[in-house]
DNA sequence: TACGTAATTGCGAACTTTCGCAATTACGAT
DNA sequence: ATCGTAATTGCGAAAGTTCGCAATTACGTA
């Protein structure tokens, strides 16, 4: 049963985070469970584009939907989508503290690490 | 200069890594740089396709290249992107243990756990 | 039952990504 | 200079993604 091998579901899982939309609801999801009306009010989007965001997270496991009287109630599944998510934002703020510090030297032009 | 919305730049970072191509490159780069012709060697794609994704890596500066002789040897820029590989393997064997789980519990039925 | 709001689904047009072929650049050897 | 190998780039066709509109489902209330 090796149908998939590993890299092909880890390339689909970033795949599945790769939009901004998703992201933000998962950044808003490791708060807490959030109704959509919520989400939506947070997010700038089109309902219609926020539920099909919504459907492709669900469908993938990352987070699980109750329905609570008349609206919907979306939540993480399981702890592990915040640590993916805050590694990613420690790489960008090396990424952007590296090349902040590549600028100045740039402009600057008076580091002792010179390159040889 | 706020151009770029963090959420923006988190989403094109999981885009650029949602690629079977791309995940193995950096999965083989974490134990130390390689020649492309190595890459290739492992990899299962044309010659054309891989440099495409190695210049997709290169352009995002998740890996840095040196030509070396006539050949080019490749290496990942910054020890956060193997961090963002293992957060991702995590989430992923906790999905898939967790999936085991239920389905063990539903063919056999007979948990300690459950459910209210 | 009929109405209003919450959320989802189906569908097609616009856009983006991927893939391989042909052409090109870079290097070392003859 | 010419040849062979390593790697890249340009380009167009095929495949995949995204977005909004219209239609639908699910629920609470009059």
């Amino acid at each position: 049963m090796m149908s998939v091998p590993l890299y092909e579901a880890k390339a689909e899982l970033f795949r599945l985070l790769g939009h901004p939309v998703r992201i933000r609801v998962l950044e808003l999801l490791q708060d807490g469970p959030r109704p959509v009306r919520q989400l939506l009010a947070a997010i700038e989007v089109e309902p219609t584009g926020l539920s099909q965001h919504l459907a492709v997270l669900r469908r993938s496991g990352l987070v699980t939907a109750q329905r609570e009287g008349s609206t919907v109630v979306y939540a993480l599944a399981g702890g592990r989508v915040a640590g993916l998510l805050r590694a990613a934002r420690e790489l960008l703020t090396e990424k952007l503290t590296g090349q902040n510090e590549l600028l100045d030297e740039l402009l600057q032009d008076s580091t002792g690490s010179g390159t040889s």
